[in-house]
DNA sequence: TGTACATCAGTGAACGCGCGTTCACTGATGTAC
DNA sequence: TGTACATCAGTGAACGCGCGTTCACTGATGTAC
C-alpha cells in the first residue's frame, strides 16, 4: 500500500524532483547566493508562488539541495570503494578509488561541490538534518582504513603528545578502536582531499598543473601513505 | 616631488581606500555575490553613482578586492617566514610558521579568504592582473625548500614515472632547480595546506575537530615532511 | 454507484524592496597666462 | 597676484530589472456516505 499512490502524491513526487532539477541548473548557471525560486520557477513554466506549495522558502529548497549533494557524493565514494574491495583491492587501492570518486563527482557536479565544500551561503545556516548525509564521505575512508588496521598492515603516523587527548577523543567519537594517532591522520586527510579537489575545480591549478588526474592520484597515493596505508 | 600632491589626489586616494574598506565591510556581511555597489556608497554616505568616479563597475571593485587579499595574505606568510629565518629556526619550523601564518590571517579575513580560495564568484572572472599577487604564498613555500635543499637537508618524496614531465614541467615553471619530485608533493602540499584552513574556516570541522590550532600545526608538520623537509 | 464536501496544486496580482548603470547638472579645486 | 578657463568629485533623478513572499481565487482530484 506505499508503492501504489493516487495520482496527486505520485505528481507531487514528479514536481518535487523538477524542482530540485531545475534548481540544481540555476546553480550551475548563476552559484548558490543568487539561486531565485523565481527564476527556478520562470524556467519550469510556473509561476513563482506555486514553488511554495513545495518549499516554504528559498532556504528550504537549499537545504534539500545540500542533502540531496552530501549523499550523492557520499554513494559515489561508497559505490567506487565496493567496487574496488570486490575485486580484491588492498587498502591502499580502495583509498585511491575513493578519493578518485569524490574528484569524479566533483568535476560533474561541480556547483554541487561548491555548495557543500566551499565557501558557504551567506545569509543561510545549514540545518541539522545535514549532518548525517555529510559524514558518508569521512566513513568510507574510515572503514577502509580500519580494514587495514585489522589485517594488521597499518603503519602509525607519529603523534605530538599534546595533541594526544583530542586525538583520542575523536577516535572515541568517530572511529571507536582506530589508533588516535591514525584518526587524526585520517581527518587531516579528509581536509587535504577536499582541498585537492577544490584548488582544481576552483581554478587555482590553472596554468600550474596540466596533467590533472595523474597529479591528483599522485597526491591520494601520498594522503594513503599519511594516515598509514602501506604501499602495496 | 611625488610626495606631495594637491589635495584632489590626496582626497582620490582616501577616498579609494574608504570605498574598499567599506566594501571589505560588506563583503563580510554579504559574501562576495552580494557585494554591491549602493550598499558600499549607502553606508559611506554618498550617493551610489558617485562610486563610478573610482571604479568603473561592481567587477573592477572586486578585483581591487581580491589582489588587495592576495597581497595581504602574501605579506603575512612572507613575515612570518622572514621571522623565522632571522631567528635561526630551521626550514620545518619556518615551513610551519608560513602555514601558521596563512590560517591566522585567515581567521582575521575569513571572507577575503573566501574571496580568493573559495567557491568562485558566479559571472565574475578573475582578470590577470590576480595571477603576480596570487604567488606570493607559494613563493614562500617554495624559498623555505630551497633553502633545505641547497643545505643538502632535503629528502626526496617519491615520484611514479608516469609523472616525471610534468613535474619536471612544473619544476621548470616555477621552481627551477628543484627536483621534480619535490616541486610535485609542493603543489599537493599547498592544495592540502588550503583545504586544512578552508575546512576550518567553512564549518566542516564543527563537531568534529575541537583544538583547531594544535591540530592544524600538527598537520603543518606533516606537509612539511611530505615535501621532504626533515624533521629537525 | 452517485453525490456532496474537503483537500490541495496552481494562478495572478500585489507588497515593498534592492540592484547596476547612465546622464545632465553644480560647484569646488587646479592651471595657464 | 589676479583672472579666465578646464578639470573633476559628487548629486539626484531616472532607466529597466529582478527578488521573496502573501493572499484571495479557481478548478481538479480525492474521500465519506
Amino acid at each position: 500500500m506505499n508503492t501504489v499512490r493516487g495520482a496527486r502524491e505520485r505528481a507531487r513526487i514528479e514536481v518535487t524532483a523538477a524542482i530540485k532539477d531545475e534548481a540544481r541548473r540555476r546553480l550551475a548557471a548563476e552559484g548558490a547566493a543568487k539561486l531565485s525560486l523565481r527564476a527556478v520557477a520562470r524556467e519550469l513554466g510556473m509561476v513563482s508562488s506555486a514553488l511554495y506549495r513545495y518549499f516554504p522558502s528559498r532556504d528550504e529548497l537549499l537545504t534539500a539541495l545540500i542533502i540531496d549533494a552530501y549523499d550523492s557524493l557520499g554513494a559515489a565514494a561508497e559505490q567506487a570503494d565496493a567496487r574496488a574491495h570486490a575485486a580484491g583491492a588492498p587498502p591502499r587501492d580502495r583509498w585511491i578509488a575513493a578519493c578518485e570518486a569524490v574528484r569524479a563527482w566533483a568535476l560533474e557536479h561541480p556547483h554541487e561541490y561548491a555548495l557543500v565544500y566551499g565557501s558557504p551561503v551567506p545569509g543561510y545556516s545549514a540545518p541539522a538534518d545535514t549532518i548525517g548525509p555529510a559524514s558518508r564521505v569521512g566513513n568510507v575512508l574510515i572503514g577502509i582504513v580500519r580494514a587495514a588496521f585489522e589485517g594488521r598492515g597499518l603503519a602509525l603516523p607519529p603523534l605530538p603528545p599534546a595533541l594526544g587527548p583530542e586525538a583520542g577523543r575523536m577516535a572515541a567519537e568517530f572511529a571507536e578502536g582506530l589508533p588516535p594517532a591514525v584518526v587524526a591522520a585520517l581527518v587531516a586527510a579528509w581536509a587535504q582531499l577536499a582541498g585537492l579537489v577544490s584548488f582544481e575545480l576552483f581554478g587555482q591549478f590553472q596554468g600550474v598543473v596540466e596533467e590533472r588526474s595523474a597529479f591528483f592520484t599522485h597526491a591520494a597515493g601520498q594522503l594513503a601513505h599519511g594516515v598509514g596505508l602501506p604501499a602495496v
